[in-house]
DNA sequence: CCTCCAAGTTCCTTTAGGGAACTGACCCTA
DNA sequence: TAGGGTCAGTTCCCTAAAGGAACTTGGAGG
């Protein structure tokens, strides 16, 4: 279906997307963070298509956000795992899960609950600034262009 | 291409990916974020084909994430603006602009700065416990079936 | 030797994205 | 009042990507 490339464009979002946007990636991603790790696991889990699941990972692991691992060598077995820029992404997932559980889980509640290890306590995430530490979400900032800006492409101020 | 529908399963992660999850949405809800509201200023802003736009920005408006609202009524004029659910999406994007910024900006830098209000600095997110208010990442927490876990689905400790 | 298993690969059908042209409502100005 | 311009889509055709099922490969196990 002749998609446009994303990962040209000077645009973090666009970036970011083109590794992770396409569709089952994210949810590759939350099944190997929780240990669903093997190819045939994640196709009877998600319930994808072996076809798109093979193109997925194999993308992954060209990223660097996913580690091809052999876990026995005599039947050749391998197993996927997070690098550090896959777990990064984690972060991302988190976010994504607090907005689905605000907005979309309604009446049954939440699918699953953080416990955070530092407070012992059940937990989500919140948006906060790396240099005071205070709540930062979209109505907190001036959004500013950037190094790599490129004037008008975002018009003088865009998020990217 | 007969796409999986992710809005019907137990997952956060996928009733998110459901609602922007498409190619080009969340570029678009970052223009609306930053004032690129109309139909031809998006069109010529992104690059995309006028048909997936107008497709996407009625799928947006329908999951109540933008509202269409009419500037004009002599010549009748549409733009579109982020409802209070689309307005928390853009938490989502900021934590893509991090991880974009981190890993595939480059040499160059990131193409956007946020100056946080409250402290007047340049500043990125971060994210915290809800309870606490300490870092909370992918590492410093347990995930634990909630109220609406399906057992087995994700196994007994799915994040979702 | 026959069968099983994990981890893919191949093949075919369906459908969604790209791109460009077209439509319709309304203004302007000459 | 005829002609052109703008905004906001819609229609059409083409190509490429997702779904699904069957096939393959390299070994292990009985």
């Amino acid at each position: 279906m002749q998609r446009t490339r994303f990962g040209d464009m000077t645009c973090s979002i666009a970036r970011t997307m083109d590794v992770i946007g396409e569709p089952w990636s994210p949810l590759i991603l939350r099944d190997v963070y929780v240990g669903i790790a093997r190819f045939d696991q994640l196709q009877d889990d998600l319930g994808i298509s072996r076809k798109v699941l093979a193109e997925r990972l194999k993308w992954l692991v060209e990223q660097d956000v996913l580690e091809r691992r052999e876990y026995s060598a005599k039947p050749p077995r391998h197993e996927y795992a997070l690098t550090p820029k896959g777990t990064e992404l984690v972060n991302l997932l988190m976010v994504m899960v607090r907005w689905g559980d605000r907005w979309t889980a309604g009446e049954a509640g939440p699918p699953v609950l953080y416990r955070h290890h530092a407070c012992g306590r059940i937990a989500h995430v919140e948006l906060h600034c790396s240099e005071c530490g205070e709540p930062m979400g979209p109505t907190d900032i001036d959004v500013l262009p950037g190094p790599a800006s490129t004037p008008g492409d975002v018009r003088s101020t865009g998020i990217s």
